[in-house]
RNA sequence: GGGCGGGUAGCUCAGCGGUAGAGCGCUGGCUUUACACGCCGGAUGUCGCAGGUUCGACCCCUGUCCCGCCCA
């Protein structure tokens, strides 16, 4: 083995060997009576790249895989991509864009024939990627959210709510993404706050020439389609406006003065508001109320249309400028000043989105939201962490319909033909050839599809085979575990639940675990412009400074994004592996929000895949020579060094079990992690030097039977967080005999039912490492060479600390590079005649220890001051606490015991140190 | 306007009613035959601010100020 691990050959060594083993798959066999868990994959975009968040989810999803199969269960993840309709749309008419055509140069037939074609180049890419993440999924059931089956899923959801009424047509406000013109749900549109704007004011002269009356608006455009001035109607200041006119400037129009109360605060503004019924919701709602014309205004490209008179034809934004010069002209300008406001972008395109009246199709939502409020209400389903489910809550009760219709040309096309024999619209699941109404042949497919969310809303039963009955249904629906970040909670969670429960009767999954997003180190959301996107495949790989500054500017970075990029990784990545990624996300907690993904920690969990490397490196090592095998029976060994390791790798096996179980990958982890490089490689693997070399038989083999025990176990602990590596050793520890052939399929280790902690073992344990730890510490800080021996006078009264000394006297000259001699006489400590001369102490609970001939009396002096104060601080809040009457009287009697006894403790301490101080 | 989350060591973050933790960074020493991607030491915090509850508060409550996100 050498000295290095190197991650890069050994990881898709070994995830070759592990699919084409078939080790992911989950059986369908009749005769399988395993209890199953089944988790399906949030279908990353098929025209993406493997980014941070996908790795993210990657790792948490893979770590419950691995976990509940090593823990037996007939473990199904269901891998798939989704066809992403606008994205993907966008993305390929950027590449006809390049071609200098555009979807309409090639008709919709041709672009989507192409869009597949981009799809059949694009779409295992990122299902590779994960591969290399190391992702445990059942490939062979791969879905495409377009895949024929998919499409037939689709359609029967389609048309069941149809049939039920919970899917219908309607005209209403919508919102319009100029750019991609299509219209959005609700939730794809974002509002970006404090935008400076500007608030103009303007005049409206009244029909019969008696005045004006001034509106204020942020969009003068909208202007154009004003169908009504409204004002309070408990206003005084407009009373002798009630049922007037005021003529339009620019369209032959006269608009009426109409009262509403709702939308009009007469302490805003002037207290008149123009009503732009066809662009904006509260205009609509108040237009409905008094049946006001509603005028739309613009094309669906976002220019002016043939209502908007002489501003025809030009862009929104220019058609603001003109009106505002117009007005001007005319003498009805009256002045603008900043306003701050908030503007509605599309999620997609970024453009400021257009409300704009429509007919669209639409899902009646408050019937679905109920049983999903209940079933998380009622614990079926559990959202991890738990104060999401406010905002879950929340978001259903006041749900509002969702609108599924897209006017694009990437997606499941709407299942409803138009007759245009009659009125009626059939909505069928099977290509329609004839009206449903009058039977005529005169139909016309809506040119319409679904919004995405449609189908990804239908995944945990429509990747099992649905609407079939299939045995995978049968047996995988139910899901358990649905993990995926917050940001999805409305878009795909909840719809999922909806969805679930409504066509299967049964929720999709038992527990959503929600986790943070991840941004770079300063926590700032990584972006292509910002250059601080970091590639999970970078990372895993390796690359220099150079690569990652190029693909930044191929990305179209910005400088200052350049910038940054040189300061903050001037070496570029090492090829870390896919391990210490998987551990680094792993290792921050699923409560926060935020992943602030720093490179640093990344690097530090490539050490540890390093020392777990070197450590195994070790114990392979010293087995060499000898017929010790690792066994599935706990050993039982004699020697402290042994019995006290066993216990603490059960104790992290127990800390790692309940951190798996309760989502909190971060404490399981690092149980792992710290009983690896504090407890396993710092102290046991030093203690087991002596103890291989002793040439005591007994001894040695209960040594290497503790040693293998330990590093097979703590491999298959580690084994869902950190696969190859795990693997690649665990191949060569010499096991059992009829071993399984990879430690994937090996059972995961349990913690205390296999063992029982030993806490005599950890006690005693405590009191050498305390010891050799105070050695250590003196010959550091009086810079005693390593080499020179230190001879070390010592004196207890405690019994059980004298057995203790007296039985690892040679495992703590050994670690303490020390020679130890117990002193009965504690007066000989302090006598500088004796042991106390040119002497170091040091104080630990029970125990005084003068080391002689090493002082540096300067540094000495400095150091039992250091120690004195440390002390006296200690003591006095304990003296403070023990003077107070009531905490005696009311403090359980454990906390006051335990304050008593250290009390005591420190005191005597103190005393021991002032000698000391007193004596140089 | 409403809601949620956060403000703990230089940085990124855990933690929790009983004397403050990790990783990185900083610092001193070490070619210790598993590992310098290492080993052994050391330093570092009025736990945002102000009240309150409690024998005891970083932790619970109230108010307040910042930061971020979501919804309207």
């Amino acid at each position: 083995m050498p000295k290095q691990y190197s991650p890069t050959e050994s990881e898709s060594r070994w995830y070759e060997f592990w699919e084409t083993s078939g080790f992911f798959a989950a059986s369908e066999e009749p005769g399988d009576t395993r209890q199953t868990y089944t988790l399906a994959i949030p279908p990353p975009n098929v025209t993406g790249s493997l980014h941070m968040g996908h790795a993210c989810r990657t790792t948490f999803e893979d770590v419950l895989c691995r976990h509940k199969r090593m823990q037996g269960y007939n473990t199904l993840w269901v891998p798939g991509i989704d066809h992403a309709g606008i994205a993907t749309q966008v993305v390929v008419e950027r590449q006809l864009k390049q071609e200098g055509l555009t979807r309409y140069d090639l008709g919709r037939e041709k672009f989507i024939e192409r869009v597949w074609q981009w799809k059949e180049e694009s779409g295992e890419r990122i299902l590779q990627q994960l591969r290399k993440m190391g992702a445990s999924c059942d490939w062979p059931r791969t879905k495409f959210t377009m895949d024929p089956e998919m499409v037939r899923a689709v359609r029967e959801a389609f048309v069941r709510l149809y049939e039920e009424g919970l899917i219908y047509r309607d005209t209403r406000l919508v919102n319009w993404d100029v750019e991609s013109q299509t219209v959005l749900s609700d939730l794809e549109v974002e509002q970006e706050e404090n935008v400076e704007g500007a608030m103009f004011d303007f005049a409206y002269s009244l029909a019969d020439g008696g005045g004006e009356v001034v509106v204020s608006t942020t969009r003068p455009e909208t202007m154009l389609g004003d169908t009504a001035v409204a004002i309070h109607p408990d206003d005084g200041r407009y009373r002798h406006l009630h049922g007037k006119y005021v003529r339009h400037p620019f369209v032959d129009r006269l608009i009426p003065v109409i009262l509403d109360a709702e939308l009009v605060d007469p302490e805003f503004g002037t207290g008149v508001v123009k009503v732009t019924p066809a662009h904006d919701p509260n205009d609509f709602a108040t237009g409905k109320r008094h049946g006001l014309e509603e005028i739309n205004i613009f094309n669906l490209d976002g220019t002016m249309n043939e209502s908007s008179g002489p501003f025809q034809g030009l862009d929104r934004f220019d058609a603001r400028k003109a009106v505002e010069i117009e007005l001007g002209n005319l003498g009805l300008a009256r002045g603008s000043k900043k306003h701050m406001m908030t503007l509605p972008r599309s999620q997609r395109s970024g453009t400021i989105v257009e409300p704009m009246i429509s007919t669209q199709w639409f899902v009646k939502m408050k019937p679905l939201a109920a049983p999903a409020i209940e079933a998380v209400q009622d614990g079926t389903i559990q959202i991890l962490p738990p104060e999401w489910s406010k905002t879950y809550f929340h978001w259903l009760r006041n749900i509002q319909d969702w609108c599924i219709s897209r006017q694009l040309w990437w997606g499941h096309p709407i299942p409803a033909w138009y007759c245009e024999d009659c009125e009626h619209v059939t909505v069928s699941r099977e290509d329609a050839t004839a009206c449903g109404g009058c039977g005529g042949p005169s139909i016309r497919q809506d040119d319409d599809v679904l919004d995405t969310w449609f189908s990804s809303g239908l995944w945990p039963f429509s990747t099992l085979g649905w609407p079939e009955k299939t045995v995978a249904l049968e047996r995988f629906y139910p899901t358990q575990d649905m993990e995926t970040g917050y940001d999805i909670l409305f878009f795909w969670v909840a719809r999922m639940i909806m969805m679930g429960l409504h066509f299967m009767g049964e929720v999709p999954f038992t527990r959503v675990l929600l986790a943070g997003l991840v941004t770079d180190e300063r926590g700032e959301k990584m972006s292509k412009v910002k250059g601080n996107v970091v590639d999970p495949l970078d990372v895993i790989y390796g690359a220099t400074n150079e690569q990652l500054v190029a693909k930044a500017e191929k990305a179209g970075a910005k400088n200052s994004g350049i910038k940054y990029l040189k300061s903050t990784y001037p070496d570029g990545f090492a090829a870390y592996g896919a391990d210490a990624l998987r551990m680094t996300l792993l290792s921050y907690s699923p409560q926060s929000r935020r992943i602030a993904l720093s490179i640093k920690r990344i690097e530090g969990y490539r050490n540890f895949a390093n020392k777990l490397w070197n450590a195994s490196r070790y114990a392979l090592m010293r087995l060499g020579g000898s017929s010790t095998k690792a066994s599935q029976q706990c050993p039982q060994p004699k020697a402290l060094a042994n019995r006290w390791v066993l216990s603490r790798l059960y104790h992290a096996l127990d800390v790692a079990a309940s951190g798996l179980d309760a989502y909190r990958l971060d404490e399981a982890s690092g149980a792992l992690y710290h009983f690896v490089w504090d407890e396993f490689c710092d102290w046991y693997l030093e203690l087991s030097k002596p103890a291989l070399g002793s040439g005591d038989a007994t001894l040695i083999e209960e040594t290497e039977a503790t040693l293998v025990h330990v590093l097979e176990t703590v491999l298959r602990a580690l084994h869902p967080m950190m696969p190859h590596i795990t693997e690649e050793i665990w191949q060569r520890v010499p096991k059992w005999d009829e071993a399984p052939k990879s430690i994937m399929i090996s059972r995961f280790p349990t913690g205390l039912v296999d063992a029982k902690l030993d806490r005599a073992a950890e006690r005693d344990f405590e009191v050498v490492q305390a010891f050799v730890g105070s050695v250590r510490t003196i010959r550091a800080e009086h810079d005693v060479p390593r080499t020179q021996a230190m001879r070390i006078h010592w004196h207890t009264n405690d019994e059980d600390k004298h057995r203790v000394l007296d039985a690892e006297r040679r495992t703590i000259e050994a670690l303490g590079r020390c020679e130890l001699c117990f002193e009965a006489d504690p007066a000989k400590l302090d006598d500088p005649n004796a042991h106390f001369k040119n002497a170091a102490v040091f104080v630990n609970p029970g125990i005084r220890a003068a080391v002689p001939d090493v002082i540096d009396t300067e540094k000495e002096r400095d150091r039992l001051q250091r120690n004195l104060k440390k002390v006296e601080k200690e003591l006095g809040v304990l003296e403070k606490k023990l003077g107070n009457p009531s905490f005696v009287e009311r403090a359980p009697e454990a906390v006051v015991d335990k304050s008593r006894r250290d009390s005591l403790e420190l005191r005597e301490k103190r005393e021991r140190l002032e000698a000391a101080l007193n004596s140089l």
